[in-house]
DNA sequence: TAGATTGTTAATCGATTAACAATC
DNA sequence: TAGATTGTTAATCGATTAACAATC
């Protein structure tokens, strides 16, 4: 593992590997190359080999890279080689999908709780958790030193909400919200937002 | 407008800083800065200019720009200065969520069908909609000249659900399932995936 | 051995930033 | 007018690609 710094951009593209390098597992694939994996995900050989080179020699001249070792190595590197606990803060149509989610636990992610401030909503049950308050929300996380959160709440509130989880102890949010988060830097922030990603598209039409 | 191509990663930030302008312009605030702005989204002031500055003068030296001004110039640009018809493949929690969403309508688009291959969801309303057989997916996209679609099927089926979508005149596609799909050049795809958007914050933790 | 493919270097390409004249 | 802020140029910084020696 490099001590330098790595940049951001390499970071993005690792998840997008492993979850190609899982897709070939899944089929019993056992050995690929850069040039495969490549086609795979739409990236160029080079560019796999350069990233990936960033983190060890991982792979064989000749034959290419092992599939179960690099998994084994994305893992380690991404650190979903355990399963994290996260929280969803938002108990509507976009909560629920989530909290039903099959596809976070075998790629490194637990929903454990789920949190609104509808009186309606609290003490519904969904899935295996049942809606707490968000007025319990910073005394939750931190007594279970949670540091993910999934934000999926009106954008009006999504500010404030944040505030609240940065000084619980989250260091990691999905937001759902359309909205930009203003947070420390030593929290990450990651935008999912259908409108945006459509208005991209939409120039292209 | 400029005749020359505009970098793809320019693009990709126009629909954020159109998000925050019509969060300005709710507020009430008629004009703002490159400053200001950058402030708001976390991105630098001079990229900003820049990046505004590829399709035109738009802002005034001392009093920068007017956000209804602005705001028609950005939404014309990404064409969504009008209604986009949408469709989501894939009634299952998802697929819900999106077609009871209400964020698209003032943004550029409307869900104007829903497609399901199980017999058990077909005929269910959803919100305004009810689903339909996938099986009619080919012909109802191509009789109504729909060019956008949401994928909110299994993986499994993803790639094949793909082909048949562009066979039939889909040019861009919001794709929730967790795999990278190959598609013509002319044709757009944007990825939804929480566990890759998640694993990529891991690495930082 | 011959063929294949890595890891890495150097060259190229593209994006960001700094700075400032122009001007509202 | 004085202050503010744009649009743009040039400089810097960073990312991608091409090429190939090393080696499985």
């Amino acid at each position: 593992m490099n001590a330098e710094k790595i940049p951001d951009i390499i970071i993005t593209r690792l998840p997008v590997y492993l979850r190609a390098l899982q897709h070939m597992a899944d089929h019993g694939v056992k050995n690929t190359s850069s040039q495969e994996l490549g086609e795979h995900v739409g990236i160029s050989a080079a560019q796999i080999r350069k990233d990936i080179s960033q983190f060890g020699e991982f792979g064989k001249q000749g034959t290419g890279y092992s599939i179960p070792y690099l998994l084994d190595k994305l893992r380690e590197i991404l650190k979903v080689d355990r399963l994290w606990d996260v929280i969803i803060v938002g108990a509507g149509d976009m909560g629920h999908a989530l909290a039903r989610y099959q596809g976070f636990t075998d790629r490194g992610f637990r929903v454990v709780m789920i949190f609104d401030n509808d009186p309606a909503k609290i003490g519904q049950q969904i899935g295996d958790l049942v809606v707490e308050d968000t007025a319990n929300l910073a005394e939750k996380v931190q007594s279970s030193d949670i540091k993910i959160a999934m934000l999926t709440i009106p954008a009006t509130v999504a500010q404030e909400t944040t505030d609240k989880l940065v000084k619980a102890g989250i260091k990691a949010v999905l937001n759902y919200a359309p909205i930009s988060l203003n947070v420390p830097n030593d929290v990450k922030v990651q935008y999912i937002d259908p409108a945006t990603h459509l208005q991209k598209m939409t120039y292209y039409l």
